[in-house]
DNA sequence: TATTGTAATTTGTTATAACAAATAACATAG
DNA sequence: CTATGTTATTTGTTATAACAAATTACAATA
């Protein structure tokens, strides 16, 4: 009864409110765009995104499920707020899956992914030397979850956005340093370089010396402000 | 403000109808109470538990966000089931992460942990010897979880839920060959023996071929029942 | 001025209603 | 008997209303 044919597949329905709430928001999160500790409330999300609190109730219980968000003790949804404590355990789970990522991604990947990392590679580049910190971020978000989608695992790909939404708001604090060492740089080429041989071992000490370069940077900017 | 006395701490509010509904059904999904690819629909749940739509659909979209429930493309929840590649990349994420887990519990594990192990593990054999399953696989889950808790690493340990939710109710498929060669047991008690030498490589080792035996159970299981 | 008690407001929770889409049931035509 | 079109029912989505708990605002008191 299917057509086979590009013209003739099925309709992918319109997201609903919720799910278009919950992007948005998520996105928001990732962005910085609230700050730590900040009170989120239903009906002022339903204000702001234009719909009622059904929808908005549903984003944020779903983002409170991930974690993204945190449930206070009163039932008031909180922006997390990092320290170093959380930091060790996002980075540690990080380099365990992501790292794991890697090394199943490197069996799959084949010319044409190849070819679309190291595109993403020359826009982060370039993003870098624009001193465009926004873009380069993005394009540093873009090299590694095309990493990861090679390795066909939705549930390690889901568990790291959820990771990557904990520091997200933070990332920005990596930079100017990150641009003044170019590490980062240095560690996706050798990843690159390690895809090509189809060297899983080699592919995952490349993102986790990415994954340790970011970390390091982060902590000593917590911990210089946990001594205040 | 805030008296130290152990009479005088803060009252935890009453659960949520969301929450209970939402914990109820998390349960009874890890139990097998429902069959893979079995639709569950907001008001089915609203009618068993008692309550109206909206906190059985806070509970449905809850256990959605964390993947013990998958939503079909017409907004349906459905049981998800378990196949063999996705019980690779499950049981690829357990070793990773349980196995992080248990390296920093190491660390951390002091004489009243190991007593408190070694009461679980006791259970255990009592159960097994009873030939009572249930009872095995609740002292078995017991067991993991007193060891992952001592880590301290809140993300890992709901990721891990996440994880158990979506094989539990496969789990009464080791039996009766878990208790036939009790390969589990032996591993049980080498992670103790390890933990008292405050061991974490060891402990590693053996919690991973712990899991690497029950994989395998699994996976013997699935691939006879997907050549039919 | 600082503290306390009260009132007003805001908040999360839950139930209900209305609607559109999906599914099931059924009758009809070939 | 099978395939099709129609109707009825069930389903998810969303908005709204009512309530209790939490928070805030504010006035009265010390």
């Amino acid at each position: 009864m299917q057509a086979i044919s590009p013209e003739l597949t099925t309709i992918d329905r319109a997201d609903t409110l919720t799910d278009m709430t919950y992007e948005r928001l998520r996105r928001a999160l990732i962005a910085g765009a609230f700050s730590p500790g900040e009170k989120i409330t239903i009906r002022g999300i339903a204000k702001i995104f234009g719909v009622s609190p059904t929808p908005a109730r549903d984003a944020l219980g779903r983002l409170v499920a991930e974690r993204a968000l945190e449930m206070g003790q009163n039932r008031t949804v909180v922006v997390p707020s990092l320290n170093s404590t959380k930091l060790t355990e996002v980075y540690r789970l990080r380099l365990a899956i992501e790292g794991l990522a890697v090394e199943v991604a490197a069996e799959r990947f084949d010319k044409g992914d190849i070819k679309e990392l190291e595109q993403i590679q020359s826009e982060l580049n370039a993003a870098l030397d624009a001193k465009d910190y926004k873009a380069t971020l993005e394009a540093n978000e873009k090299f590694h979850f095309a990493l990861y989608g090679a390795a066909d695992m939705p549930l390690a790909s889901s568990m790291i956005e959820g990771l990557w939404v904990q520091i997200g708001p933070y990332l920005n604090l990596l930079y100017p340093e990150f641009d003044r060492t170019r590490k980062g740089v240095s560690a996706h080429t050798a990843a690159i370089r390690a895809l090509k041989k189809r060297d899983g071992k080699a592919a995952r000490k490349a993102i986790e010396q990415d994954l340790e370069h970011g970390r390091d940077l982060l902590m000593r900017h917590f911990q210089a402000e946990e001594e205040s």
